[in-house]
DNA sequence: GAGTTTGAAACT
DNA sequence: CAGTTTCAAACTC
């Protein structure tokens, strides 16, 4: 793996990156796997990786068990106003561009100012005389926006960092470094449970202080590279964030961190080079790592394993987990194959198995022995990638350092993430499609990162029968969790964390070993039905009412949604994680009858509702699809030309539908209108309590009529008059409409008299 | 709340 | 693919 020389951590931004500028392109092939593999020496260096969102103490685990010395130091993009050589500011953003080229000098030209660019480019050859530095070297030349890294990714590779407007401070290299040091934050993924859940604003100035931080706790996200080069040309990451302007020193904890999207870029064969990425709070940051030439916001994260003593360096830039809809990307770079998924663990590489999964084209990638490893599933025709993180079930399980902590090596497609003892499996992007992946509209399947203080393991240990849905299917937002010990897979909808935890968070990777409230964890809140998860926590869900089905067929709403039964009134329900087994062959064969059986009927308009329809078209036959019955009635669509209903009155001239349009509206706007009346008079009312005026008192107590003053009067006209309307309005007869009146006039009477015995002022003069 | 209607899903 | 059955939601009373 190759990591980022400290110095590049100088440059890089505190805060969010935006994905959406990130561009990313294929990498060249990779190497073997076993190479790669054994490149990433060491498991024993945990390479926690932790983020977090907005300052919720939240973690992302994906590696953990390393023991705090061992850990590789992360360096946090965060730049001090102060910094001489970068200014943080706003929008600052962050190119990463791989390079072909080994061995290239990191070269740091660094100044960022306003809107500030640092460009991570990929080039085919070494670059020139930046070129010419050893390896680790860093030339900073303020003066330019952009910051440009080329060659990031190949073993023995140097890392180098230009600016395309090279300033008046050339770079000298450390000895800049160390002139000007810059104050980072610490991204860790991977948890310990001496580790702080919180980012620790680190300031590291050169690369002999991160020899000294070697010892330290190391808390790393990657920058994943992509191995293979796309046609589409250089791969690029654009991180576009706002830089904060907190003066971070040295050493200073940063408790607002991060939420990371993560890329790792690793070697098979050097040293694992760690980019880490990182993100302060602020709120305009944004983190878009990702291969996608796209505006796509997608998160990439990468585990990967350290060598405990080796010189690792790391970056940490700014992440943004906060933005909805994207989507951790656990990728790995030079992986020979996308087929082939390499561990490097301190336990030897594990040999894989594939699996064809719904057709040729649809691998799914085993180890072949269940001890910590990686899992992959590849699904060349999904948008998504899957990842299986088997626990070890050796006695890894304590959290010994050595086993825990993942490398990630990979083709571009293929991404992995490897932890010991946790189990997590999460969707993934390859690069070629991640442009077309993410934010899902509204509706976004995007992940997002977020932190917790508690671990938490969200997937099941009961085993299942290797059931291997068509990956490209499944329900919206959905992951395969892995079963314990073998092969099986979890289907778990896209809520079901919220489901189960009273929460939308979805814990990557944790290590059961790390109990302690310092015990960092990866959560991402998936997408539900192209909601947010915010969308999706705050939507009503319907409890479903099954009896026959076991919640296991299409009948069941929850079951077609993706979505666990949960506080439904269902009988003999099977949809749930007690059932695991059951319900992932249901949903296979769901999937069977009907490969697009969990997509979304309604397809989403490119401008907005009105081009929303039907995919499949509705049947109806009496309901004149004007009933909820019809499918596209109750999305509130019209109906197309796809629909084969019968009778059909749910068009845009149908005088039914604009009847039945009005009515609804017509109801609408009738109780919006007597709660505004209602409102208005018990304000009036109130509003009489409180004047101070010759109390008008009969025996001590006021009387109902001395309320109703000219306010009242008029408060209640308007009332009788609105109902006067609404009759109107649904062409009420006129003895209806009298009758409508009165009872208003009725209820009017009853708040004034009710008002007028409730109070006691014997002051109110009305 | 019970019963009916309806249409999608499942089945043949 | 068409016809039938099953099922649960929508609807009515």
């Amino acid at each position: 793996m190759d990591v980022v020389s400290p110095e590049l951590n100088i440059l890089l931004p505190d805060e969010i990156m935006d994905t959406e500028a990130i561009v990313m392109d294929d990498d060249p092939p990779a190497e073997s796997p076993a190479a790669s593999g054994q490149s990433q020496p060491s498991d024993d260096a945990p390479i926690p990786m932790e983020t977090d969102v907005l300052a919720v103490p939240e973690i992302v685990s994906l590696c953990s068990d390393a023991p705090p010395t061992q850990r590789t130091q992360a360096l946090t993009t965060s730049i001090t106003t102060d910094s001489t050589l970068c200014s943080t500011t706003s929008a600052t953003q962050l190119l990463l561009t791989p390079s072909i080229a080994s061995s290239s000098p990191l070269t740091l030209r660094p100044k960022l100012s306003a809107n500030h660019q640092i460009i991570l480019n990929k080039v085919a050859s070494s670059p020139g005389a930046d070129t010419t530095r050893s390896p680790g070297t860093t030339t900073i030349t303020p003066g330019g926006q952009k910051f440009m890294v080329t060659a990031i990714g190949k073993s023995g590779q140097s890392i180098v960092l230009q600016l395309p407007h090279t300033g008046s401070k050339p770079g000298s290299g450390q000895g800049e470094a160390k002139a000007n040091p810059q104050h980072f934050k610490v991204l860790t993924i991977g948890g310990r449970t001496d580790m702080k859940p919180v980012m620790v604003g680190q300031a590291v100035s050169s690369a002999s202080q991160i020899s000294t931080l070697q010892a330290q706790q190391l808390k790393t996200v990657q920058i994943a590279k992509k191995t293979q080069v796309s046609s589409a040309g250089p791969i690029k990451f654009i991180i576009t964030k706002p830089v904060n302007n907190k003066g971070l020193t040295a050493q200073t904890s940063v408790s607002n961190v991060i939420t990371g999207r993560v890329l790792s870029t690793s070697s098979p064969v050097t040293p694992p080079r760690t980019i880490t990425l990182s993100e302060t709070l602020s709120s305009n940051s944004k983190i878009a790592i990702s291969p996608l030439k796209s505006p796509s916001k997608l998160t990439m994260v990468s585990v990967a394993s350290q060598v405990p003593n080796s010189p690792q360096k790391s970056v940490s830039l700014p992440l943004n987990m906060a933005h909805l809809g994207q989507q951790i990307l656990v990728q790995q770079s030079t992986a020979t194959s996308p087929a082939k998924v390499v561990s490097s663990h301190s336990t030897p590489m594990k040999p894989v198995q594939t699996v064809t999964v719904g057709g040729p084209q649809f691998k799914t990638i085993f180890p072949l022995s269940t001890s910590s490893n990686v899992q992959q599933i590849q699904v060349p025709g999904s948008r998504f990638h899957y990842v299986r993180l088997v626990t070890a079930t050796t006695g890894s399980s304590t959290g010994q350092a050595g086993s825990h902590c993942t490398n990630s090596s990979m083709t571009a497609k293929p991404m992995v993430v490897n932890t010991a003892q946790v189990r997590m499996s999460v969707p993934i992007i390859p690069a070629q499609t991640m442009k077309q992946v993410v934010p899902k509209p509204l509706t976004s399947s995007g992940q997002v990162l977020t932190t917790q203080t508690q671990q938490r393991l969200i997937m099941p240990a009961t085993p299942l029968p290797q059931i291997q849905p068509n990956l490209t299917n499944l329900p919206p937002g959905t992951m395969l969790a892995p079963g314990s010990g073998n092969m099986g897979y979890t289907v778990l909808p896209a809520h079901y964390v919220t489901q189960l935890q009273q929460s939308a968070y979805v814990t990557l990777a944790s290590s059961s070993g790390f109990p302690t409230p310092t015990g960092i964890q990866t959560q991402a809140r998936l997408p539900l039905n192209g909601l947010s998860t915010s969308d999706a926590a705050s939507r009503p869900r319907k409890p479903c009412n099954c009896n026959k089905s076991q919640c296991l067929k299409l009948y069941c709403d929850c079951f077609a949604n993706g979505e666990f039964c949960q506080s439904c009134n269902c009988t003999n329900c099977f949809n749930n994680l007690e059932h695991e087994t059951e319900r992932a062959k249901a949903i296979k064969a769901c999937l069977d009858r009907n490969p697009e059986a969990f997509k979304p009927k309604i397809g989403k308009g490119k401008e907005g509702e009105s081009d929303r329809r039907h995919s499949k078209g509705c049947n109806c036959k009496r309901s004149g699809c004007l009933k909820n019955y019809c499918e596209c009635y109750e999305a509130k669509i019209m109906c197309s030309s796809t629909c084969k209903c019968v009778g059909c009155k749910n068009f845009e001239e149908s005088p039914e539908r604009k009847t039945l349009m009005h009515l609804a509206d017509a109801a609408e706007v009738r109780v919006q209108q007597q709660t505004a009346a209602k409102t208005k008079l018990s304000s009036q009312i109130s509003d009489l309590f409180t004047r101070t005026t010759p109390a008008i008192t009969s025996g001590g107590g006021r009387m109902p009529f001395t309320f109703v003053t000219k306010e009242v009067a008029e408060a209640t006209c308007e009332c009788l008059l609105e109902q006067a309307e609404q009759a109107e309005l649904i062409q009420q007869p006129q003895a209806t409409a009298e009758r409508m009146i009165l009872e208003e006039f009725g209820r009017c009477l009853m708040r004034i008299i009710g008002s007028a015995g409730k109070t006691d002022c014997p002051s109110i003069n009305c």
